[in-house]
DNA sequence: TTGTATGCGTTATCAA
DNA sequence: TTGATAACGCATACAA
């Protein structure tokens, strides 16, 4: 029962037009091969006609598709709690692609076997011409069932140093961890608390090792506890941090979740925000400026990256070479959670 | 460049069997008009020859996608800010689609007429089996279109009062709507505000006239302003609300990120939650645990609504006749933000 | 410039 | 039970 109530074919057009099929083809597609004349006298009976091509025919003959594909992997128990970033991501994506008359193909996984079998059946059934692979892991099967089948073309979001050599898109994480706690060491902070993503991650592993750096660059002592993005890990991370003696003057959370229900639970054991404790988030979304003080963060324009990998995936599906392209750069987005440490309070 | 290292055709495994490529078809597509043993044998061998349907081929022959449509609509400046409901409206139905070899084709479109645009190619070009409408406005122009494309199976998700007719699953709103009121009343609330999303939007539109019935019915004074969605929307009509004497004592937002901003003003304000203004939020998320007092909401199972879509459409697809199916009913989820009217400070 | 013929990979019809 | 063969709708090499 599927739709296509518009049976007219370029069959019709032709006879409507008294030529044949292909001078039908070569005018609607714009190629040469047909005069002036009837290829506007066709494109106007295909107009009036009403007609439209057949993707499938159309991707049959082309063999292509129009078609970029994202899968999206759940964890057994819960959504990956990184929608806001996926969902801007996904905007940019799609209304870059949809300059191009591209569309996405989305599928959503159950658990990194099922997302295999995906991608394994995409390479093989020729579903869409490209795939974008997010969230990559530390070793990662993914890689190596896309180096393995060079004919497909990929962009992969990650370091470098995890893709294995695939095209990348990498988020420029080192330079804004390096601004992060630069901003912090000059407000006066020495002590700084953070709690990092899942340590499986790519980019919580490539974070660990930027703040461990900048850190010790700066002679600032730092302490990094691992969570799960959801509001009970960043509120347990958070008790654990301020229970230390001397606790951290500042902490900075992966994500806005994290760092919205750290705030929250600090306030509640009295520690007052910014003047006792600053707060920074990573990336950006309304609820750091929905939440009072809202949150300082090292904000990105996640749609930006969206439409930017949308233009790399399109030339590397044109067989242009692409190796590793930047983000835009991390800016640093100073609102009322973060401030200077009073020295008074600094080693309660 | 398009994917598709796998030249093996059933030409291919039909030479290896022996046999013709019809004979191949049958086999494997699990149909009559093949003994058990060839159909065995041909089995094995496309396995062995890493065999996949190409899609495209499938598609034209068998006029059937596999797919369902969702556009995603943005307005010129930015995001839909529903995005939370989007994303786990999507990773329902994707998950439940999975099962049954359906993907998702997803689009956006920037502003209403883009929105129409794809449709219309869809409709023409067969490149979906069904669509999924959603964010349904008053007197949408999508329903004209749908209804005057019968052959295009599609779902809407709204009130039937806006789909015309066409196969509607719809969201339980009036009864959490009096389950909220009343839940307020009993606490002693004899006054309530309302941050309503825009008034374009269906939904907001159907809470309106159910909010006002349960007021009235219940004899509490009732007061509606209309936002977008976003905190500076949700502060906006928060200070107007509580500017009025005698002001509310509890509001009700009809989204997270405005019951966080309005919380977080009304505080600024010198309001104590719950104490002096009970807050509650209309959609859950992990915002309203994350942030202190955790906000009390009307949830509801937004995965499961988005499998159940899913499931509806997929009948739909077969040709079943569906009318007006239900979601999963509201619930109300009780935690700090609300609390009983202190009898001192009702009348501040 | 135009038309014919064939390929794209499956599914489905119809003889054998 | 089999195996040619014709759709499916479009693109294109080749011949006219």
């Amino acid at each position: 029962m599927a739709g296509q109530k518009n049976k007219v074919t370029i069959f019709d057009v032709a006879k409507a037009s008294g030529v044949s099929s292909s001078a039908v083809s070569y005018a609607l597609n714009n190629k040469p091969g047909v005069s002036e004349a009837t290829r506007a006298k066709v494109l106007k009976i295909a107009r009036d006609l009403g007609w439209k091509p057949n993707g499938a025919a159309q991707s049959l003959a082309r063999s292509n598709t129009s078609r970029i594909g994202v899968v999206l992997a759940r964890e057994e128990t819960q959504l990956l709690s990184v929608e806001p970033y996926m969902m801007e991501l996904l905007a940019g994506l799609g209304t870059e692609l949809e300059q191009h008359d591209y569309s996405i193909l989305l599928r959503f996984a159950v658990g990194r076997d099922a997302e295999m079998a995906i991608l394994k059946d995409w390479i093989a059934t020729g579903n869409v011409d490209a795939l974008l692979l997010v969230n990559l892991e530390m070793d990662d099967p993914r890689v190596e069932l896309l180096k393995n089948n060079p004919e497909m073309p990929v962009l992969a979001l990650c370091d470098p140093s995890l893709s294995g050599g695939l095209p990348v898109m990498r988020s420029l994480d080192m330079q804004a961890v390096t601004r992060a706690v630069s901003y912090l060491h000059d407000l006066g902070h020495e002590r700084i608390g953070r709690v990092g993503g899942p340590e499986s991650f790519g980019h919580s592993y490539i974070r660990d090792a930027a703040f461990s750096d900048a850190a010790a660059e700066l002679g600032v002592r730092y302490r990094c506890l691992h969570a799960d993005y959801t509001p009970s890990g960043g509120i347990e991370a958070t008790k654990r941090l301020l229970s230390v003696s001397p606790r951290p003057t500042a902490i900075i959370y992966d994500n806005d979740v994290m760092a919205l229900a750290g705030m929250g639970i600090a306030r509640e054991m009295g520690f007052d925000i910014p003047g006792d404790l600053s707060i920074m988030a990573w990336d950006d979304s309304f609820m750091c400026t929905a939440v009072f003080p809202h949150l300082t963060v090292m904000g990105r324009d996640i749609v930006g990256s969206g439409r930017r990998a949308a233009q790399l995936l399109l030339k590397i599906i044109d067989g242009e070479q692409v190796d590793v392209a930047d983000e835009a750069p991390y800016d640093l987005r100073e609102r009322a959670s973060t401030g200077p440490v009073p020295a008074e309070t600094a080693n309660r």
